[in-house]
DNA sequence: AAGCTAAGTATACAAAGTACATTTCGGCAT
DNA sequence: ATGCCGAAATGTACTTTGTATACTTAGCTT
């Protein structure tokens, strides 16, 4: 996939490309402007906020919604991931900003605040993110491969050092993202909720 | 921080912009070489597999060391993190694989494999890497400011819609990632090998 | 001393981001 | 209809970056 560029964006359009600033004030922004629509459409495809909800369930819900909206826009996760990393909480778009709130409102219903309701929102949010970013990694080297070990390429490491990683490679590409995503999530509710 | 570019680094370096390029094929090279030089650091760490020891106390340290390296290492982060999502597997620098395969192995050691042990192996890997992300973002908007609020910047969000976020903002910045860290993958690692 | 190799330089070009000035165009008050 | 205004788009040009190609230099080997 060619690289995002604001000619090739413009191109793309139909347009020149300094039409594009006036839209975004340059490409910096532009890319906020993506994240902003990652999280405006977790946040459109939650639905407004039901009044009385089972707030375990809810976290679920949005695990999954966030989830799904990652994988139909695969090129925006290197983004959503790395972007906060250097945008100060504040700075951020306010359709993300609403999410954390919105997860942070649950946490509160739960009966948690304070330093434990952030323990709990980091450690959930630290779960869906690492989850999703280890789940999405590139894992296939040549997909026409039928054979395993040819596919992912790993016969190319010396069997001697990567014993384990080799003898996993026909399970490396199976697994159930969503029914992962959610055991995890379990795991760390029931822990994190126990000592209530 | 200025950006890394070629120009920049050979400057630094105080040798013109294509002498890199004895070093490294270009720079995407150069960014795989740096991603190979922090695993290669955590693996030095690390030291050698001891032949015997408790897999749960390994796993520890494992996430201990990664956590310490990202900390001396942090411009590395974003990419230690996004380039995985479009480098395949087996085309990863070895450090990182020794990495894997050392994570692997442990598990291995604890009784696991299978499609069971790759669960264990992205459950601890997206635990580590999301909590790291979810820690290291950017707080702070003003540094300089006393008033937590102003510090972060969050005067500028309407009360209304961010009570929470606002409520919150004197804790933010404060709590001990170690121990968090090390407390989630407790959770973890007890429900994970329960079943057992 | 001759010459091979690793290391570094010089020059040049294409692609990308964007500043600045100008144009085009749809609606609206006159 | 006319003339005007602001929003949308264009044209041009400059800077920064990555890197291809060809050349120079230094040090070691034989």
């Amino acid at each position: 996939m060619p690289a995002l560029t604001m000619r090739r964006l413009a191109t793309d359009l139909g347009v020149e490309p300094m039409a594009l600033y006036h839209y975004a004030a340059g490409k910096d922004e532009l890319l906020n402007g993506m994240i902003e629509a990652f999280y405006a459409e977790v946040n459109e495809r939650l639905g407004p906020v039901p009044s009385e909800v089972d707030w375990r369930a809810e976290v679920h819900r949005i695990a999954a919604v966030f989830c799904a909206v990652a994988d139909t826009h695969p090129a925006l996760l290197p983004l959503v991931v790395a972007r906060p990393l250097s945008v100060p909480l504040a700075r951020r778009p306010t359709s993300m900003l609403r999410l954390n709130e919105r997860l942070l409102d649950l946490i509160g219903r739960g009966g948690f605040d304070g330093a434990q309701a952030l323990w709990i929102y980091r450690a959930l949010a630290g779960w869906i993110l690492g989850y999703l970013l280890v789940d999405k990694r590139q894992i296939v080297d040549n997909p026409d491969e039928p054979e395993p070990l040819l596919r992912l390429g790993l016969h190319r490491l010396p069997a001697a050092e990567y014993p384990r990683l080799r003898a996993l490679a026909p399970l490396l590409a199976e697994h159930d993202a969503p029914t992962e995503l959610a055991a995890g999530l379990d795991i760390l509710l029931d822990a994190l909720t126990a000592e209530h």
